[in-house]
DNA sequence: CGCGGATTCTTGAAGCTTAAAGTAATCGGC
DNA sequence: GCCGATTACTTTAAGCTTCAAGAATCCGCG
């Protein structure tokens, strides 16, 4: 364990397989799960999840918000929601009004008829959930929530420019 | 600690919330690190997750794969495939051949152009991918690993049919 | 005030994705 | 041999997604 050991470490190839396999697990476990949500929103809601997800944005903030807030928590680009929010208006689920002081921004909001629709949709959505990861233990959830929370303070410590 | 506890628990709300906030975590995790690969495969190389992704499935199998098994190797609709094939031969990084003995099939794999911008491609890829999970540590790392080896399991299990 | 930069949102082009329907070839049983 | 079921792939329509460019508005500073 001396200086031989060490320069054969040193000399090793990169060897980032490991992060590479979890990565690549990590992708699995979250394509399968949203496919199958997909299919689900699909075939008994005839909706999609870009639209569900719009609409769960919206929905712990009765008064509305921005599109650019919505983008932010939805992580997806500006021109996207225009256009999903386009097509719920469209479908009378949600609706734009004028933010009062700034004629830029507007404000999105669930209708009525969105909330209720959303509510059904969200329960079974719920559900879906807790059926697909009903194979993990109660203890077994805390530990993977815990670990993920870490890797995602990692990346977004990777991302995050070196300015304080 | 009798009847009373217990019925307030049968009564107690579904509350799946935890299942729920683990899965909007892990959705969050994949969702910041594959924006993250898209945005630099498209600057620093002119490509896409989806032609990446591809690639990948193909680099093993030197002698070719055919479309269907691309289709699961990538969990994604065989329609999806012709499209990413048609444009990638296109541009000469694959190309498809006739299987011997199998007039519907055809083989698909990398030409030499195909393989030498690949293998440029994930030797950055994985350092990437390094570089976002570097906050965790050997032991978190394989902890998750296995986790979400059970969490697959799970979803798996939950979507098999029960017909063995 | 008024101008320059930042913000908020929309538009347009290109590509990705799916579900469903369609075409062609193979396989299995009789 | 032949017919029905299956498999492999393509096509189509609709929608999702991004990036980049553009338009309107707001804010701060001189």
């Amino acid at each position: 364990m001396t200086v031989d050991a060490e320069t054969a470490l040193a000399h090793a190839p990169p060897g980032h397989k490991d992060e590479l396999r979890l990565w690549l697990r990590l992708l699995t476990c979250t394509t399968l799960i949203e496919g199958e949500i997909r299919t689900r929103l699909r075939r008994d809601y005839d909706t999609t999840l870009p639209r569900f997800d719009l609409m769960a944005a919206l929905d712990r903030d009765p008064g509305g918000i921005t599109l650019g807030e919505v983008s932010r928590r939805m992580m997806v680009s500006n021109g996207n929601v225009t256009g999903l929010a386009t097509r719920l208006e469209a479908e009378g689920l949600v609706e734009r009004r004028a933010r009062p002081g700034d004629r830029r921004a507007q404000l999105l909001r669930l209708t009525p008829k969105g909330r209720r629709e959303f509510a059904r949709q969200s329960a079974a959505h719920e559900g879906w959930i807790a059926d697909l990861l009903a194979g993990l233990g109660e203890a077994d959830r805390a530990a993977l929530f815990r670990l993920l929370g870490t890797a995602k303070a990692s990346v977004r410590a990777a991302l995050s420019p070196e300015d304080p």
